[in-house]
DNA sequence: GCAATATGACCTTTGAGTAAGTTACCATGG
DNA sequence: CCATGGTAACTTACTCAAAGGTCATATTGC
């Protein structure tokens, strides 16, 4: 009673890092790397903070193993659908189907890689590089492709296109943590409707 | 020789709150509230953080100001063009020539008023609700008819697609802080001719 | 008893905010 | 024409709280 959370509550280590790294990216994804505190983590997690210092080394370190688990799952994915054959507008639409179901329970962790707020120099701003890279890349060749059907192969434009097309998934990933009722399917009939909409019902 | 840095600089005071403002404006605007410090700020200016808690009372209180300062900007500039008789894709592009011109000297105006590390209640709250509705509003006004024209009328649609707008001013805002050299007027061009790359040429 | 899981209590740094004073300038009165 | 004092602009040197980070120790399963 003196102590009434003392010892273990004997829960093995990957099970307890997984726990806290869902919590975590949650919290990152949402608040920004600024704007979350450790000890709010660990609370939400019903630990002590020494713990996750014990598994993560420090904060830093646990944002990176948040980038690293989330980084990984995104860009997998992506890659998966660039091998694909859609092209153009299809891709774009198709890498948006993936995106909603692979981050159908978690939609911020796309903002992880988005952060402002996170350091800008040392091993986070070198793994979120490494991961914004791997899936702007991507997106650049989507786009180039898209550009190149209508005859722009200017890089700049390309960039500024790849850009817009990064800020659409992302408010579209904002849109959805607002709407949690909203499924992947629906997100994605959704963004098939304004899509015709903008189109004048001429596209497919 | 002992205090080398004491007294006035005798700068008067609405010179040097518009000089804070000004800096202030950027580092929330480009890092956002929660990672930025008022020594920062006051170290940028040259002055001692005294001087700003004495003109600004708090760093919300510094917010808050670079909010309305910059708020007022936008939203008059938005209405100014939302009253012109531009309709549907057209109004967005007009939009955007606004924001450019009115932005180019400072594109991270706009990221004040989406700043996921801003304090969620409070006055600061309210600041940027009051105006970040009054933008969102004539988005969604103008989505509105843009979607009316094809057919659309479903509210949730609307205020995705909203979202996806205000996503991709954001993203084209963000895309100029990182090419600081393009002017307003070469941002309008380029941001056409994405238009008419997206739409096949046929759009206008 | 040893290794894994866990914690309370602490240290340290950072950054918001304040108290008290300093400097320069300008108006007034003698 | 110079003392006197009021006020605006400005700073040094603090306080205090929150958050990052550490240490010694406790509980439990094997």
């Amino acid at each position: 009673m003196v102590r009434p959370n003392a010892g273990t509550k004997g829960v093995p280590r990957l099970d307890r890092e997984t726990q806290i790294l869902d919590i975590a990216s949650e919290h990152f994804g949402t608040h920004g790397f600024a704007a979350t505190s450790v000890a709010a983590i660990a609370d939400r997690a019903g630990i002590s903070k020494p713990l996750i210092y014990n598994y993560f080394v420090s904060k830093e370190g646990l944002f990176e193993a948040c980038l690293d688990r989330g980084g990984a799952l995104l860009a997998e994915e992506i890659e998966r659908i660039a091998r694909g054959d859609a092209v153009g507008i299809e891709r774009g639409m198709a890498t948006l189907a993936g995106m909603f179901d692979l981050l159908e329970p978690q939609p911020y962790l796309w903002r992880l890689f988005f952060d402002p707020t996170a350091p800008s120099t040392g091993p986070i701003a070198d793994s979120i590089a490494l991961y914004a890279d791997r899936i702007g890349k991507l997106a650049d060749e989507g786009v180039t492709e898209l550009m190149g059907l209508a005859g722009n192969n200017d890089p700049l434009d390309i960039s500024a296109m790849t850009a817009v097309w990064l800020g659409i998934v992302d408010s579209l990933m904002n849109w959805w943590m607002e709407h949690p009722e909203e499924s992947a399917e629906q997100m994605m009939q959704r963004c098939m409707r304004l899509l015709t909409a903008l189109f004048g019902g001429a596209s497919e």
